[in-house]
DNA sequence: GCCGTTTTCGGCCCGACTGTTTTCAGTCG
């Protein structure tokens, strides 16, 4: 978690000294060095301990010593140093959104405004129009820019934002001239959580297609709107931008507005130094300007020389080495999922039968679905007690004996207890197919407690998945503190799978932790947690982690056939 | 401040929109 914590400190060292308008360059190595910090996925201590920091892309000597500073002292003396020479607020007001280094020295020079109140006040009073370049305009939009950032601007989970989007493709699609329609930016990507929401559009009508979005329910104030580009906010303030351009360069727009923007960035300087230049348009050379590509989005990639890249790998974290060398993973498809884990019923706090589970996963085309219902320490929750449990998987027997394309897994949502037992005896998880084992309580143990509860539970021969192995839930509890390391090296020495939980709250373990347990070695599986059938779907925000992840068919247990998967469960057993 | 199948010095992605400007600076992504 440090890498956050230095991430941020490298992003005020480029705010500050940007407002001191040094060398633009330098501010975007910092800028640089803070988002590869950001999607950082090994371990920051022992790197910086190996002596290795300067292997990772954007850092140099200079940056990879502030590090080593920041890991051994808690402090960065250059930042601490900087802020002193600058007024004090000035970090503060630069979060107002339009308000920018250039603006935010003129207010702080000739009106002494420092924080974002006396802003305000400045702007209420009218003191800010008159000064050279500004109007009325400018400082009505500065009140609110600072009206925008007290709400807080919250990000968006999968669950909300992709049908959302999935509306508003449908509305684009409705309007004249439009032949094409796309999601963009980091919700293409398939980030965890959205900040805004990108949509691009092919249309010979542009100015209709922006104008749908106007007038539709979902704008409740249009930000911008240009020829080409509109931004609107919705009614809930979540921030809409639509780009629109022509057919022929829809290809080169959709690459360029699904970033991500470092991702781009290391594209157009790879197209520079072959004598070609990329932007929304296609891609051209430099002497001739003749246009080379654009219409499709493989057509950019190909004329630079590589292979297509998903835009799930798309954060300059290693894929473009990796396409120039055609060596990209085979990403999962959602076509090699063959089943589901962790599926809750009304036996304990779904709200479905077993039949209608079991149907549901029929109609997906699923081989398996693996039954955990809850353990009984788990009250709020109906935890089945063991004679329960064992009604339950008569139950199963018979509907399996009924024959059909799909097996159901018995199985149990088994609760690893404060000492690290389990909240069924042995003698009862040997009767099941399928353990998944989960920490629902005793989050406050602290690190070590919690790290040592989860590997005993790996030592449990019966134990076949970890669930949630941090339980975090997004907007609502923090992640538990873990050593994930640990915890790794463990599900790999134990055979025990780790879950990648597929609930848009959860995505737990997240992509940068998937990607570190699959060069781990472990074995990691997809499952929905799911407690209504409706709930299958939401594989999709796993699968999307998971190919986040860089992982491939082999990595997941999902892909494993029926026979393959009871295999992998027996050898832990038989260990 | 980083980085190099053109370089260890001299480069460093590219364009849209707004407001206030008669030609562009500032901000954003």
């Amino acid at each position: 978690m440090k890498q956050h914590e230095i991430a941020a400190l490298f992003t005020q060292m480029a705010d500050l000294l940007e407002y001191r308008d040094e060398n633009p360059f330098r501010i975007r190595a910092y800028r640089r060095a803070a988002q590869n910090l950001e999607s950082f996925s090994g371990d920051l201590e022992r790197l910086a301990a190996e002596r290795r920091l300067r292997e990772l892309s954007g850092i140099g000597a200079d940056l990879a010593e502030k590090i080593e500073e920041y890991l051994q002292t808690g402090k960065m003396r250059a930042v601490e140093s900087l802020k002193r020479r600058v007024p004090p607020g000035i970090l503060e007001l630069l979060e107002v959104p339009g308000l920018g280094p250039k603006t935010a020295k003129l207010l702080t020079k000739r009106l002494r405004v420092s924080t974002v109140g006396e802003l305000e006040e400045a702007a209420k009073a009218h003191r800010i129009r008159g000064l050279p370049g500004f109007g009325a305009k400018k400082e009505e939009n500065l009140l609110k820019g600072i009206g925008v950032l007290a709400r807080g601007r919250e990000r968006m989970h999968l669950g909300i934002a992709v049908p959302l989007a999935n509306e508003l493709l449908a509305l684009l699609r409705r309007a004249p001239g439009v032949s094409r329609v796309s999601t963009a930016g980091s919700l293409r990507r398939m980030r965890e959580t959205i900040g805004d929401l990108d949509l691009l559009a092919a249309s010979t009508r542009p100015l209709k297609a922006m104008e749908a979005l106007r007038k539709s329910s979902f704008c409740a104030r249009v930000l911008a709107s240009g020829r080409t580009k509109s931004s609107i906010l919705t009614p809930d303030g979540l921030q809409i931008d639509l780009r629109v351009v022509p057919p022929e360069s829809f290809g080169a727009a959709l690459q360029y507005f699904t970033g991500s923007k470092e991702h781009n960035v290391r594209l157009r300087e790879l197209a520079g130094r072959q004598g070609l230049k990329v932007n929304e348009y296609g891609v051209f050379r430099l002497k001739t300007g003749k246009r080379l590509a654009g219409r499709e989005e493989a057509d950019v990639y190909k004329a630079l020389g590589l292979a297509w890249i998903p835009p799930e790998l798309r954060e300059d974290c290693g894929e473009i080495d990796a396409a120039k060398a055609g060596r990209l993973p085979s990403l999962v498809e959602a076509e090699d999922i063959r089943g589901d884990f962790h599926i809750h019923t009304r036996w304990s706090d779904g709200s479905d039968s077993l039949s209608r589970v079991a149907k549901a996963g029929t109609a997906r085309g699923y081989q398996y679905l693996a039954i955990c219902d809850h353990s009984p320490s788990l009250k709020v929750a109906h935890g089945m007690p063991v004679r329960r449990l064992r009604e339950q998987m008569r139950e199963i027997r018979a509907l399996n004996a009924r024959g059909g394309p799909l097996r159901l897994l018995m199985g149990a949502e088994v609760d690893i207890l404060g000492d690290g037992s389990m909240d069924y005896p042995d003698a009862v998880l040997a009767d099941l197919d399928f353990v998944v084992g989960s920490i629902h309580s005793g989050f406050g143990q602290g690190e070590a407690a919690l790290t040592r509860r989860l590997i005993a539970a790996m030592r449990n021969p019966y134990v076949t998945l970890i669930a949630h192995p941090t339980g975090r839930l997004m907007g609502q509890r923090e992640p538990y503190p873990v050593d994930l390391e640990a915890v790794f090296r463990a599900a790999k020495t134990t055979g025990t799978a780790l879950e990648l939980n597929a609930h848009p709250r959860r995505l737990d373990l997240n992509d940068a932790s998937a990607r570190r347990a699959r060069e781990a070695g472990v074995m990691l599986a997809l499952s929905t947690d799911t407690h209504s059938v409706d709930q299958l779907e939401q594989i999709a925000f796993g699968l999307a982690v998971a190919r986040r992840a860089w992982l491939e068919p082999r990595h997941l247990l999902n892909c494993f056939t029926l026979n393959q998967l009871l295999a992998w469960v027996g050898r832990k057993r038989h260990k």
